[in-house]
DNA sequence: ATGCAACGATAACAATTGTTAAGAAATGCA
DNA sequence: TGCATTTCTTAACAATTGTTATCGTTGCAT
């Protein structure tokens, strides 16, 4: 994505110097909020190095529902499109490295190459459908064919992630979840 | 949503007559299928009297998790869209009356209202955002929690629903949705 | 009207998951 | 290195939910 975007960019040799400095680079340690509930998104990341997760309060606990690695593009994109308060938080999970770049410079850049805006719906899409995944998911298979579904298809997720906020991310208590991971 | 195409497609006297042929009404018994996973959703319907339920198979059982309702479009919009089998099946809860717009003729009135392509794209939008805080209430909410909030924000539904479409709807087994209901 | 299928309530028991608490292991940082 | 924090595991018990089965009611079709 990040890629792609920069490619096109500095293919368009007039104008990347301008484009260049929309970018700007970050670097973040871990448990840093990069966006808190009640807040306006008003910056799109892209993660170069690094991961970060996203999640809610509820009453009182921390409800994690989606991780972030690198090459990933990261925003509460409700709160980014409509300029309304985030429900969700965005936090680093590792010391982390993104660019990062204002909702102004991205529009200025959509507007710049509409042909991006079709590109930006599939995202768009894309994250909606996975929404519907998700939801799909939690309503067939119980905490462990869910952790098991994980584990084959995002490995890299549970290698890197803390247990307990993959526990959140399954739906289940880092109890149940170490029970789940030992007496298979 | 259906009054307002009707309306629209009405005030094109010059077409009217054309796009009136269009829409074919349809009388089904409680129980009929009108979407049989595996297929291909090649039909919009609108619902003019009664109600319908979404569901899929899981391990012999279905699993509802949508009711549709008077004046409401249904259809499977992944498979509509992109032409690929519904991993689900549409099916009457009651006697329903409706109105059924085939996918080639769909296609032809949005040419001829590119305008109304954008109406389309926020129904999307808008069901997408459903399945999202579908998701978001299943990892917040336990099944009384859910029970409570569909009580309270779609009583029509438990009014007019089979209790075991409901029970399945929330998560949980009948036995279950019945004590919930009593030991309140 | 009669019989059958669908629907809902309840009971008894099993399985799963949550809660609380304690301690071991790993990690980060001064 | 050593201390403090975070992370993970385990145990005992409680609460929730599922499973199986039975029974009464209702609605519909013949």
């Amino acid at each position: 994505m990040i890629e792609k975007l920069v490619e096109k960019l500095k293919a368009d040799k007039e104008n990347w110097e301008k484009f260049r400095l929309f970018f700007c680079e970050k670097k973040i340690p871990a448990k840093t909020v990069l966006l808190k509930e009640g807040e306006i998104a008003d910056t799109l990341f892209f993660i170069k190095k690094g991961c970060l997760r996203m999640w809610f309060n509820n009453d009182g606990k921390d409800i994690t529902f989606q991780f972030f690695f690198e090459g990933q593009a990261v925003a509460s994109i409700d709160s980014f499109i409509e300029s309304q308060p985030t429900l969700f938080t965005i936090e680093s999970i590792e010391p982390t490295v993104l660019f990062s770049l204002s909702r102004e410079n991205f529009n200025f850049i959509l507007n710049h190459y509409p042909e991006m805006k079709e590109g930006f719906n599939k995202i768009l899409y894309t994250r909606f459908r996975n929404y519907a995944q998700l939801f799909l998911s939690r309503i067939k298979d119980n905490p462990r064919k869910r952790y098991e579904d994980l584990l084959k298809n995002h490995p890299e997720i549970i290698q890197r992630v803390p247990q307990h906020y993959i526990a959140s991310y399954l739906g289940i208590t880092p109890i149940s979840l170490s029970r789940i991971r030992n007496k298979k």
